[in-house]
DNA sequence: CGGCCTGTTGATGCGACTCAATTCAGGTGG
DNA sequence: CCACCTGAATTGAGTCGCATCAACAGGCCG
């Protein structure tokens, strides 16, 4: 085996979907993938496209988005190294749902639906983390439809800096600082608000000592409060 | 095997998720499913429970919501007879994520999630079922998410009326007439919105001549502004 | 240096929620 | 059989959140 198969064989190990799978299965996995790279700002899918199979991003960043017909988008999800996306493609006949576009430039692993499926048939561990991962991807979206349907977008943005921290810190507590992982305007997408409306959200929480920021690096001061924030309902009482 | 099983066998028949089984597989189904009825307005599960297994509705209805602190609830899905819920509940260890009611009187089959997973594991096609089935879910929650957040109420009860046409009558046209299967209020719930809002924004398709509606009785006039509207986006330029 | 993209800030307008009053249907009990 | 109650649906008036439009500042690159 080549050696840069054997590195890419690590690679996999590391991910979800593959976690716990004997080498055999690994081996079959690495044969199969394809190497895929895009320039930032490409389109890897449109919605509506033939889905042809599922990603993994070795490097770099997509973001997975609907957008309407005068311009403004919507995105689902942000997916960074590690991270899978599109599998549901796999198993739902018909196009794409949503489309893929690189933020930055991305490498990514590419997996082909048919010899994919082959190859899940005949491994029940890998079936079971693909059905985890999809049962994972629902409760995302159930609380992205929550938050859009009963959240202001104070809420969301004080929520979206709570899970960020803990992300990137594994804890929450005053004084922790953390990159915004995307532009702005990509975030107000993510929140299902607009660039203006997040300036101005940010602002005030800034104003108001929660937080502070500059530049996309945010300091959280006061946990309790954003916590409280990101739990208030729209059109508090 | 009791008449009652063999009933209940051909019920399962006929659910997609069953769908392509054989013989064995459909008797050992039959043998765990747990019969559970329900009152209209009881509680199924509450989010944040244990989640011990997932449902089918033999008849009835059942509402899938997350509720805000302050109340207001937004409805995830409206299940109907034949289909499943909580099917994710069963691969995603943690507690259901939603709350689900009966809105009639139901009458449902419960399957325990650890004899189903065992059940699972030996059957492939079944497998293949709960795949597609968590992929269509997905599907459905994306759906819904772009419609929440790139399009206004007027657009999403478009959509829906002609959903319900063409799931009603297997198609759209002039003059088709169907019934709301659920009360209004129920209705503005699971479009993200409230029922004064819903009750004004129906007054409006009304008065435009697109629709006529009589106690929840629905009469499409004019299916081809109804696409449109139901196409258009928020904040339309 | 001049364009371009991203982000900020202000003024304005529209959609949708809140609150409140009214009507109507269905179910209950005297 | 009718008075009563409760819950659902409708309608009006008022407010609020957020998108739109527009102007402008800063950073990056050709």
């Amino acid at each position: 085996m080549a050696e840069k198969d054997v590195q890419r064989k690590e690679v996999l190990r590391k991910i979800y979907l593959f976690s716990g799978l004997d080498d055999g299965a690994l081996n079959d996995l690495v044969r199969l993938a394809l190497k895929r790279s895009f320039p930032r700002g490409a389109t890897i899918f449109e919605e509506g496209a033939p889905a042809q199979g599922f990603y993994i991003i070795l490097a770099g960043q997509v973001k997975l988005v609907k957008s309407s017909p005068d311009g403004k988008e919507f995105i689902l999800r942000l997916v960074g190294p590690g991270e899978t996306f599109a599998e549901a493609a796999v198993f739902a006949e018909g196009p794409y749902p949503v489309t893929g576009v690189a933020l930055e430039d991305s490498y990514t692993l590419f997996f082909p639906k048919e010899p994919f499926l082959r190859l899940l048939s005949n491994s029940p561990p890998l079936t079971r983390n693909m059905l985890a991962t999809l049962s994972r991807l629902l409760f995302h979206l159930t609380r992205q439809l929550e938050d859009l349907s009963l959240k202001e977008v104070s809420a969301r943005l004080a929520q979206y800096i709570l899970e960020q921290c803990l992300k990137q810190h594994g804890r929450i507590a005053p004084d922790l600082t953390f990159e915004l992982p995307t532009a702005k305007t990509q975030l107000a997408a993510y929140l299902g608000t607009i660039g203006e409306t997040l300036s101005r959200t940010l602002a005030r929480l800034k104003a108001s000592g929660v937080i502070d920021e500059d530049k996309g690096r945010i300091t959280i001061n006061n946990p309790a409060i954003l916590e409280n924030l990101a739990g208030g309902s729209k059109y508090h009482k």
